[in-house]
DNA sequence: GTCTAATATAAGCCATAGCTTATATCTGGA
DNA sequence: TCCAGATATAAGCTATGGCTTATATTAGAC
């Protein structure tokens, strides 16, 4: 599954920016996540496993509660597909800036 | 529409990395394209119409031929959305080389 | 003016993502 | 041991995105 979709849905985009302020245990991403979207407790469960299952989420079983944190390796992807654009709208950049920028990484193949 | 709802797609993102490397006439895209993903030459220029709508590609008409450019612009959108996670996978960055990374763009809402 | 090339659009089909309701699986407490 | 709370899963429904085929539109060549 490519990261881009599962950043294509509004509601797990939602449940990451909760989780990168912090974790959270799974009860308290639904009832945040409702007020907002008005869905199930099983919608939201749903869309925790597939941050689960594709790797931007991890969990920590506490007794019967689970503790979502964030895992923001996957989007390393999305970022790193971006790089070839980011010269479209911040073209000013040194290369030295650009390196900075693009976070040291190896180049890989595109 | 949401620019995570245009790259979702693999066929857009391949035409927008083609536009990349420079502009193209539609035929061009739609036989690079179609070596790739064995689509019909209507089914790309549908997903032409979403870039164009979205604001991820401009087009000059030359006579018959229409000419294909992105505008990386939209894309903007993500990368800031990113910016939030940033730090999960680029930890070491100084504030200044944080600046640098974030294009030194005005703070916006959240 | 007619033909053909280049591209876009219309209409309809189908797979699937995200939802719902119902139920299962744990866990800790009384 | 039984129950309630917390979470996950199963099954089924529905809307929609991306495809196809067929057709429209436009521009230039002759």
């Amino acid at each position: 599954m490519h990261a881009f979709d599962v950043l294509v849905d509004p509601v797990r985009r939602r449940i990451l920016e909760l989780l990168a302020d912090g974790e959270h245990r799974s009860g308290r991403i639904v009832e945040l996540i409702q007020t907002e979207f008005s869905i199930s407790q099983s919608a939201v469960s749903q869309h925790l496993r597939v941050l689960r299952e594709s790797g931007f989420a991890t969990v920590q079983v506490d007794g019967a509660r689970r503790i979502y944190s964030v895992d923001a390796a996957p989007m390393r992807e999305v970022s790193d597909w971006l790089d070839r654009f980011r010269s479209f709208w911040e073209p000013k950049l040194s290369a030295l800036d650009t390196e900075i920028a693009r976070g040291k990484k190896d180049r890989r193949e595109d």
